[in-house]
DNA sequence: ACAATCATGTAAGCAGTTACATGATTTT
DNA sequence: AAAATCATGTAACTGCTTACATGATTGT
């Protein structure tokens, strides 16, 4: 019997298994911090998400409050870390393309003629530029990387592109 | 009044362009075509898009036949080669991070040991390695050449990441 | 005290999925 | 003639979105 999540819910599972214990909101912030715009995190995705995945044993609620304030709190059952490591470390999913709204631009360019083409590629590089002086994820040092390695693989990319698509 | 495509509108808009006209069978298998698995391209998304589009006045149609069998085809008109260039040309969205299953994975990586992490990035690094070897888009040469380059990103990224993720 | 924002949801809508139906065409 | 596959859909479902509602807490 396998548990297949979906990518939001791998990444929720890690958000919490992250901190020990968490509430959705703190979900919701989570994904709202993320430089990513591919997933809003908006309360009606993840609040549903986040019970679906404790009605199927995967997290364990418990009753936190601060102050008056009922909240929520969940934690990794073992099915559920079991589920997120199988998740985490399925490396077919990891190795697939994803969505990518560049390459899905780029495919098509030779609808356009050449100087269309180059004003296109140095918008985007300077959007590129802009975000890598932004600083993302000052809090965790990991992600920092991911995302400033990931960064220079797309100038990389477009560096390579440039002779190609003149 | 301005038009905005979904990602799939805008790619499905751009396969039609490039062939002047094309019957919605036509597009679900440039989608079935690609190595991407995000988007399936299935009838149950495309027939009901194009005739969204058609009622948009983006694509116009025309009753083409071979043989006895009826099909309906379909070309740009002037609306919608300026909807299609919009989106193709919209660098802020070609600059967005999109959906990248590895790097959604990486981020969390810290949640398993060395050893488990070195172990994933190898069987990436595998299946990236065999996608390589593979030739895909033998028909279109742009498309071939920016998915040669992206999985030389990628490596690149990958070989990044092994000194900083140990 | 009032306003802002924090926190927890719900409702309706939309864009995709899989699975199925159906008839035309091609292959064996 | 039968089987495969081509081609055009439709139906039910899923998982996300935006927009709204509501009460608690914090700031001025």
């Amino acid at each position: 019997m396998s548990i297949r999540l979906t990518d939001l819910e791998g990444a929720a599972l890690a958000e919490i298994a992250k901190r020990g214990a968490a509430t959705s909101y703190v979900v919701t912030q989570a994904f709202a911090g993320s430089p990513s715009e591919f997933w809003s995190g908006s309360a009606g995705a993840v609040y549903p998400m986040i019970k679906r995945l404790a009605a199927r044993g995967l997290l364990q609620g418990e009753a936190g409050s601060t102050g008056r304030r009922a909240r929520q709190e969940y934690r990794l059952t073992d099915q559920g870390m079991a589920a997120l490591l199988d998740w985490l470390l399925d490396c077919d999913r990891a190795a697939g393309l994803g969505f990518d709204p560049l390459r899905t631009r780029l495919v098509h360019l030779d609808l356009v003629p050449a100087p269309q083409r180059q004003q296109f590629l140095e918008g985007v590089q300077s959007r590129f530029a802009a975000r890598a002086s932004h600083q993302a994820f000052a809090d965790h040092p990991l992600s920092r990387r991911v995302y400033a390695t990931w960064l220079k693989a797309r100038a990389h990319w477009l560096a390579m592109l440039d002779q190609v698509i003149d």
